[in-house]
DNA sequence: CGATTTTGACCTGCGC
DNA sequence: GCGCAGGTCAAAATCG
């Protein structure tokens, strides 16, 4: 029954997906800072979110960006004359094709095109003048898309060095912060790798959602442990020792001890930061930010969301207002990985991401791995400590980041013990008419999800453009350049380079739907500017939130299916 | 045979 | 202090 379709059946056939190919995922990182939208949102019960437990989550929801970016091209070239999309496609592939949508958006360019052919319509002479016109317009029109193309990139540049600029500077301020903090007590720990870890933690606030092993792969992993279920609840240390095996397996397992504040840590952190209250008051930030979490909402009728990861169920329970069973699944892409997620079944599957993947991802995990590392960066930037408002706007911000078309899809959740981002890919875009299901949750077979990896393994694809991806990985890159740390981690061995496109999947979408959006221009300017005028005040919390990456993330997901997702969900 | 899912029980944290 | 709920573990069953 339920094997059948969860599974992929036991058999482990499907699983064998593991093209290790880290890339970085931090990109959406950037972005914390400028806080666009405030929509807030306090988490429903319904995912209630692993435990009420005091969390901080974000969803996010991937999919209906997707489906956003079809419709808009669908869109656009409806409105537009096919012809003008032969000739922008010809001439500007896919990147055109973006450009196209942001800068086109008003469409008045081609509706000059129109507007001029109805007018002549009467004559045959004008016919003629209306065909010299409309290649002459034509001609303006492509100049002009090839002008906005320019000043596209030329904004992304600025926005790159924007963020790049960000970066350091956040990256100096943490590193100041840190030694100011530990200079002045006694200097708590002096053990290199205690130290290590900390400088990380404080340094590199960014944890939270490692994607990628990362270069602080140990790090990583050591969360990691942690995370997944100690961040879920912390209960057992026991529970932790199951994972202990595996976790043991994993040589970071000391160093990653070492400084994580979770659980496996408190032993020897005891030992070591016996001196440190210090060391506590930075653990728990960290734990503080481990606990947020990101969710995204899509409609999928897969029980599971293809994230391009290997998720093994070890749990199933009924929760308390789902009528749908909330799964638990640990990934098994790696030993320690510490990233978990929980599914309940309904229409709308909501994954819940908690910690951090400890291990290298395929392609099409690193985009969703790093949307969710995004959302959770971001939200933590903005959640810090007593910043509620930036957190939240950040939050949103990363929202509309992450789902340009769908400024209201991003929801956080401050009520939520753990701060939540929640991505709703379950909605549509205002622009976009319909909303596509995530192509995740596709029904089909999860083949079709999945594309053909290059070693052989399978990658969940997402129904992204190539473009898109391709305007991602552009992106990606430009971000890992900022991010000196989130690039250390995502300096881990990259996937052939032919896959591009699984591994976008969620990254392109979001760097596709950042570009695609109309309003990006101008969100642009003011994610700028909004990032150098809160450079400052976030600094202290980008400082913390910078370090989310953390670790110990663990996913939850639930889902709520209900057509197809019942039958699989409810199998289950 | 190995891997995975299913299911019941246990443990932990939170609320009353 | 008790009960509830969430989360995890571990044995059994299933499938490739």
């Amino acid at each position: 029954m339920d094997k059948g379709h969860l599974g992929g059946g036991g058999g482990g056939g499907g699983l064998l997906a593991l093209d290790a190919s880290p890339r970085q995922l931090g990109f959406l990182n950037l972005l914390s800072p400028a806080p666009f939208h405030r929509s807030m949102e306090a988490d429903d019960g319904g995912g209630g979110g692993g435990g009420g437990r005091g969390r901080r989550s974000i969803e996010v929801d991937f999919f209906s960006d997707e489906k956003k970016n079809m419709k808009k091209s669908r869109a656009s070239a409806g409105a537009d004359a096919e012809d003008h999309k032969d000739q922008a496609s010809a001439a500007g592939l896919a990147i055109k094709k973006e450009d196209l949508t942001i800068n086109l958006l008003p469409g008045n360019n081609t509706r000059s095109d129109r507007s001029m052919v109805v007018d002549d319509d009467g004559a045959s002479r004008a016919d003629q003048d209306r065909n010299g016109r409309n290649t002459g317009e034509l001609a303006v029109i492509q100049a002009e898309l090839s002008r906005m193309n320019e000043e596209n990139q030329r904004l992304r540049g600025m926005l790159t060095q924007v963020n790049n600029s960000y970066h350091a500077l956040q990256m100096h301020l943490v590193a100041l912060m840190q030694q100011r903090t530990q200079m002045p007590p006694v200097q708590p720990q002096q053990p290199p790798t205690h130290e290590d870890g900390k400088n990380e933690s404080a340094i590199v606030p960014r944890q939270f959602l490692g994607l990628g092993p990362s270069g602080a792969s140990a790090d990583v992993a050591e969360e990691p442990s942690n995370s997944s279920t100690e961040v879920g609840s912390p209960r057992r240390s026991s529970s932790n020792g199951n994972e202990d095996p595996e976790r043991g397996e994993n040589p970071d397992g000391p160093s990653t001890a070492g400084w994580l504040p979770g659980r496996g840590m408190s032993q020897q952190q005891q030992q070591q930061l016996g001196a440190a209250a210090k060391g506590h008051d930075q653990q728990a930030q960290e734990a503080t930010m481990r606990k947020a979490r990101v969710s995204v909402r899509a409609r999928s009728e897969a029980p599971i969301i293809a994230d391009g990861c290997q998720w093994r169920k070890y749990g199933q329970k009924m929760a308390k207002g789902n009528p749908c069973p909330r799964a638990y699944y640990r990934c098994t892409m790696a030993t320690g990985c510490p990233v978990q997620r929980c599914a309940e079944d309904r229409t709308i599957l909501i994954t819940t991401y908690e910690g951090t993947h400890n291990h290298p991802l395929p392609p099409a995990a690193m985009a969703m791995a790093s949307t969710t590392s995004a959302a959770a960066s971001m939200l933590l930037s903005g959640s810090m400590p007593s910043a509620d408002g930036a957190g939240l706007m950040s939050s949103n911000f990363l929202a509309r980041t992450v789902l340009p078309c769908s400024s209201s899809m991003a929801t956080i959740s401050a009520s939520a013990p753990f701060p939540t981002v929640t991505l709703d890919l379950t909605h549509a875009p205002p622009g976009a008419p319909n909303a596509m299901p995530l192509n995740v949750a596709r029904p089909h077979a999860p083949g079709q999800f999945h594309v053909p990896m290059p070693g052989g393994g399978m990658a969940p694809a997402f129904a992204m453009p190539p473009h898109m991806l391709y305007n991602q990985s552009k992106f990606s890159g430009l971000q890992m350049s900022s991010d000196s740390v989130d690039a250390g981690q995502f300096a881990q061995p990259r996937p052939p380079m032919g896959l591009p496109g699984q591994l976008s999947d969620t990254v392109s979408a979001a760097a596709a739907a950042i570009t695609a959006d109309p309003n990006f221009t101008v969100a642009l300017a003011a994610a700028i500017s909004s990032i150098m005028a809160g450079q400052h005040a976030a600094g202290n919390s980008n400082a913390n939130n910078s370090n989310n990456n953390t670790s110990n993330n663990n996913v939850t997901t639930t889902s709520n299916n209900t057509t197809s997702n019942n039958t699989n969900s409810e199998t289950q």
